[in-house]
DNA sequence: ATATATTTGCAACAAATAAATCATTAAAAT
DNA sequence: ATTTTAATGATTTATTTGTTGCAAATATAT
C-alpha cells in the first residue's frame, strides 16, 4: 500500500528538514497516497493547497528526478495492494536488474512464476474449485484442445486415464476428433481447453457438445473468450509473456490443479487405481531408469 | 477491484456487439483494470494496441461521455479494493472460512511458481542459453517427449514450426515415430524431454540417435537422469509436486524459454515467418473469434 | 455489382500537464 | 542593519493528454 516503504520512511525522517511548504505537500502524501497515484499533480495541489510547484520540489528533495517518478513509485504500490497475493513475486520481477543475455529467460520465468501465484487469488480458486466440482460429477469427461492447446488437453487425458476416471480425449487422425462425441450425453462433461487465437474446430466442436447435452467446463484466457458464452464453468488463465508466444504454462498448470482436485476428492480409489497403472504399465516394460543396452 | 461491476458486466455482455478494434480495446481493459486507472489513455491504447481514438470510442460505447469517466470508474473501483484494511480483511475471512479444497490448489499453485523462480537461478540459466545455443546450431531439430512429456515435446514442435524452424517431431501411429531419425545426421540435434518414470522408448531412440552422431540436448528432472549420461546439454527442471502426479508445469515453462531464446536470436527472421504462419492460417481460417455458426 | 453503412486509421486540435525560469519575499547570519 | 541565503509564488515553455473531424477501407445490403 505504501510505496517502497524506503519513500515513506524517508518522508517520515526527512519531515523536519522540510520548509513549511514542503511539510504541507509531504503531510498531505502521506495521508493521501491514493491521490497520488491516481490524480494529476495540480489536483493533488489543490488538495494539498500548496502551488503544483511545490509538488515536484517536493519530488526533488526526496532525491527523486521529478514528481512522475513519485507517482510512479505511488502508482506501484497500488497496484501490489490491489493485487493482492501476486504483490510478493511481481516485486521480484521489478526488482530483477540483472542485465544480461540471460535476462530474457529469467524475465520469462520470473513472469510465469508471478502468474502462477495471481492464480491464488480467491476468484480463481473459486472457479477451479466449481470447475472440479462440475467434472466430478461427470459420467463421461471428454477432453478437447486443439493447436497449442493441445498439450494441455492431453495431459489432462493421460492423468485422467491414469487415475482409471473415464476420459476421452477428442482427437484423431483426419479430424475424427469429434467421432467421440457420437453417444455423448447431458450426464457427460466436456472439458475444453482454448486460448487466443481460439481454433475454429475447438468451438464447434464445443458447440456441438453444448447442443446434445453436454455440460461445458473450460479453461481460457478471457471473460470474453467465445468459449466462455458456452460454458457452465470457466477457469480463467493468463497467457501473456515477453516472448513472441502467448505461454501455455499457466494453462497447463491449471489443468493439473484440476487433475489434483479430482484425484484428492477419493484419494483411496485414486491410489488403487495408480497401483493398477503400476502393474500394467511394468508389465509392458513401459519405464526404465538405466540406460537401455541396443543390440 | 472491478468498477462498479456494472461497467465490466456490461463490457461482457455488449462484448459480442463490438466491432473487433472496440472488442481488443474491451478485452485490454477487461484484463488490465489498474492500468485504466494508473497510466494514460494513450498508453493503454498503446498496451492494448489499439489506437489512442478507439479508447475514446469505447466509452462512448458504453454511453459514457468520454474517456475519463471510465478511467474514474475505474479508479475509484481501485481506491476502495487497494486502500482500505477492510477489503484485504475481507477477502482473508473468506478464505479462510474454506480451508477445504481451495488450499490444496492454493498450495499447489504457490508450489509451482516458487519452482519456477528457483529457475532463475545462475546455474539453470546458464544451461538454458547453453542448450539454447546448441539448438540454435543445429541444421534439423529431433523432438522426443514420450507419455507425459509428450506434451512438452508437442508444444516446442508445434511452436517451432510456426518459426519456420526446421523441426521434426518424433511421434506416429503404430510405433513409427522413430523412423524419422532414418536420414539424420551429426548436424542434426534431438531435444528429448523424459521425467521420472522414465520411459524406456524414449532412452533407445535417443541412445540411437547419438549413436548416429547426432547431438543430444536434453530436459530432465535430474543430474542422474539416464538421460543426462547421453547428453552434450541438460536443461534441470524439479517435478515435485503436492500431489499424486509429477508436475510438469517447469518442463514446459523450460521449453517455452527455449523456444523464446531460439526465437529471439534472430528477430527478423522470427517476425517474417510469424506473418507468414498468420497468412498461411486465416486461409485455412483456422482461427476464430466469435462463436461460429453451425449450419 | 453497386450502393450504402459502418468501421478504422490518421492527423490536427485545444486543453491540461509537469518542469524550468525568474522575481519576490521571508529568514538567518554577519 | 545589512547582506546573504533560502523559500515561495508567478510565469513561461515544451510535452502530453483526450478529443474530434475526415478520408480510406471494410463490410453489408440491395
Amino acid at each position: 500500500m505504501q510505496p517502497s516503504d524506503s519513500l515513506r520512511e524517508q518522508m517520515i525522517a526527512q519531515y523536519d528538514a522540510m520548509s513549511a511548504q514542503l511539510q504541507q505537500a509531504a503531510r498531505y502524501v502521506l495521508e493521501h497516497p491514493q491521490d497520488v497515484a491516481l490524480v494529476s499533480m495540480r489536483e493533488v495541489a489543490r488538495h494539498a493547497a500548496v502551488q503544483p510547484a511545490t509538488m515536484t520540489r517536493l519530488a526533488k528533495f526526496l532525491g527523486l528526478p521529478g514528481y512522475d517518478e513519485l507517482r510512479a513509485q505511488y502508482a506501484a504500490a497500488l497496484r501490489e495492494g490491489g493485487d493482492g497475493f501476486a504483490a510478493k513475486v511481481r516485486k521480484r520481477v521489478d526488482e530483477g536488474s540483472e542485465r544480461g543475455v540471460s535476462d530474457t529467460a529469467s524475465h520469462m520465468l520470473q513472469g510465469l512464476s508471478a502468474q502462477l501465484a495471481k492464480l491464488c487469488e480467491p476468484d480463481s480458486l473459486r472457479r477451479l474449485e466449481a470447475a472440479a466440482d462440475r467434472l466430478k460429477s461427470a459420467r463421461k469427461v471428454y477432453v478437447l484442445g486443439l493447436r497449442s492447446s493441445h498439450a494441455v488437453a492431453w495431459h489432462f487425458h493421460y492423468v485422467m486415464t491414469l487415475l482409471g476416471e473415464r476420459s476421452v480425449h477428442l482427437d484423431g487422425p483426419g479430424g475424427t476428433g469429434g467421432d467421440a462425441l457420437i453417444r455423448a450425453t447431458s450426464e457427460d462433461v466436456l472439458l475444453v481447453i482454448s486460448i487466443k487465437p481460439y481454433a475454429a474446430g475447438a468451438l464447434e466442436l464445443a458447440q456441438l457438445a453444448k447442443e446434445l447435452g453436454v455440460g461445458i467446463v473450460s479453461i481460457t484466457d478471457s471473460e470474453v473468450s467465445p468459449l466462455a458464452a458456452l460454458s457452465e464453468q470457466v477457469v480463467l488463465c493468463p497467457t501473456e509473456s515477453d516472448s513472441f508466444f502467448h505461454t501455455l504454462t499457466p494453462a497447463l498448470a491449471v489443468s493439473e490443479v484440476l487433475c489434483s482436485l479430482l484425484a484428492e476428492f477419493d484419494r483411496p480409489k485414486t491410489l488403487e487405481a495408480l497401483q493398477q497403472a503400476d502393474k500394467h504399465l511394468s508389465h509392458l516394460n513401459t519405464y526404465t531408469t538405466a540406460i537401455p543396452r541396443r543390440q
